[in-house]
DNA sequence: GTTAGCACTCATTCAAGTAGAGTGCTAACA
DNA sequence: TGTTAGCACTCTACTTGAATGAGTGCTAAC
């Protein structure tokens, strides 16, 4: 069997009203309000081949068809296809203030939640190491020095470490000039036995202080590698009444605690692809819990080669075309953020 | 009428039960289960008793009795009066590796839902101002300044600002000895205008720069008045099923997105009142959606004089005893970590 | 003061019945 | 040959009513 025009002007009716309504739709829904100018019965007759083609499903005996995984997909594809970039004004006075990546993601997913009532998420970039711009040490009281870290995209790392001995004016100096000069531009993989060597020997202090400084400085570095997950709107979820049922929706709010996992989720799986937006319907987000969800994914360019991830979470019902068009939209927005800073 | 001993009795074996099943109790159920050794009959005529006083409620005739709020309130306040501070062990490994406020407080939520099963909050001090400790500027490419602020209590903000003309090393310099020397245990209120006079008359660099460089200081202060919220285990109260009911649920989790709520709820009504654990019950929380809620709250020592609280926002059945152990514990062991930093 | 007994109340549960939406199939029609 | 009208059928959702049982209040006896 084929899939003629005709089916597919049905089919597209089907998703659309059902994307509306949440419900089942009927043959005579569908020839009433659409403009095919068909009977019911017509209807009928193709929305049976629809089935049998796995576009649509009966969830019983004599109800009406909602989308397979199948029709959403099709849908979507189609849509991706002649997406006409009709931009909405979003309340984008996200550079003001946003100085940095986390300020900007926090207030990215909160607009976006916002807007589409859905659940959002934003990583930064992972894999990807990230390099050493600037450090700073500064000592504050008796034995405490204070570690300022700036990595590329302007992240600022800080932390307050207790060194063995009291460091003077000048060993503080003297340590921010050689590490400065020494890790400069360096990401964690990239620094050598032989820098370490170097650092030891021309700090001028004891082994044991500059290996904690070090040793801190690696622990910052690891940690940003995980990438961070910034959410917003999880309980947007709570009102789509088919995703509300407790024993999922429990599950789903647990998973938006647990951030680690949902970095997965959006990470994992878009390795090496193109950085346009990605739709995962249903069973394709490949997470149990999230079988009744969709995700639409996007890619934002922090800086040369390094990425990041937006995430809206949703009910297979959607509305893909708006989540869509808002997430290119906020997409060039970022890009051209980071582009500037 | 008075609450004589069986009364009371009675009316905490109700609690106690109540507690435990969430179900209405019946007078056959106490008969049975506590050792008066009265039978249901007499059961019920002192539970008329206790109606009539307002320490039970009747849902609706013939179901058994829960308690009301003042009779939470009267079991909750000899539950505080006879604590007897049972410990239990709790993986407090807090202080490794938790170097910061942000960091602790993060766990402390964390491990704190995770005993309860609960939703928790915490919030650092807001209304008392804090002091600046340290500044560190620090000169990264072309125009642009890195502004480290520590405050008291060892938190550490930066900010990366943009000047409008290049600062030599020299000058970065000088500007980190000024600013030091007259902002140094200043709070945000006791900065007068002849500290500012002073600033700017010593500073060597175009005033402008020296206004925006204040001018950060003072929005990074104003910021952190505001007392940030740190949340964990909200969705642990979709577990309690009197809670669950999807309208309630819904404006309960959202309220917990919505951090600046939370943050007055539990720091506004405790103003000036002892450092000791608060329970507030049902309508007592003065909040519409927590009207089926209990919080309690207890007050943590971040500095000399500088107070944060933590929150347990649970279904008014909660197990207080256990959620009050628990608190003081931690309560003890967060000042025990905040003096030795 | 305590208890046994009894009538009464009311939420909950279950089964049966009804309404309505929607289908599949067949026969008629253009 | 494609389209439509009509009809029997299916299945859910909703309503109704009866049975159940937990629990009470009241009264009278101990």
């Amino acid at each position: 069997m084929e899939l003629d025009d005709r089916k597919l002007k049905i089919l597209q009716a089907i998703i659309k009203n059902y994307l509306d309504t949440g419900e089942p739709v009927g043959s005579r829904t569908i020839s009433k309000y659409s403009d095919l100018n068909l009977s019911s019965a017509t209807i009928r007759n193709e929305m049976a081949d629809l089935e049998d083609m796995g576009y649509i499903i009966q969830p019983y005996t004599s109800a009406g068809r909602i989308p397979s995984d199948k029709g959403y997909r099709l849908y979507v594809d189609s849509m991706l296809a002649n997406k006409k970039r009709e931009y909405e004004v979003m309340e984008a006075n996200l550079i003001e203030k946003a100085d940095r990546i986390d300020r900007i993601l926090e207030k990215v997913v909160k607009v976006l939640a916002d807007n589409t009532n859905y659940a959002t998420l934003a990583t930064t970039s992972s894999n990807k190491s990230r390099t050493i711009k600037f450090i700073q040490l500064s000592s504050m009281e008796k034995q405490q020095v204070l570690m300022v870290l700036v990595l590329d995209g302007n992240r600022v790392k800080n932390k307050i470490i207790t060194v063995p001995c009291e460091c003077s004016a000048e060993i503080i100096l003297r340590l921010n000039l050689v590490l400065n000069t020494y890790l400069q531009g360096l990401s964690l993989d990239s620094i050598s036995l032989a820098v370490l060597h170097n650092i030891k020997e021309q700090a001028g202090v004891d082994e044991a202080v500059v290996g904690m400084l070090l040793h801190e400085i690696e622990e910052i570095m690891r940690e940003e590698e995980e990438p961070e997950v910034y959410t917003s709107g999880a309980t947007n979820i709570l009102k789509y009444p088919e995703l509300n049922t407790s024993a999922h929706a429990s599950q789903l709010l647990g998973s938006f605690e647990e951030k680690t996992m949902l970095s997965h989720l959006i990470s994992d799986k878009l390795e090496g692809e193109n950085r346009d937006i990605q739709v995962y319907i249903g069973d394709e987000t490949q997470v149990e819990s999230m079988k009744d969800c969709s995700i639409v994914t996007a890619t934002y360019e922090i800086e040369e080669g390094v990425y990041g991830k937006l995430g809206i979470i949703g009910p297979k019902r959607m509305d893909y075309d708006k989540v869509v068009s808002t997430l290119e939209n906020l997409m060039d927005e970022l890009d051209s953020i980071f582009k500037k800073s």
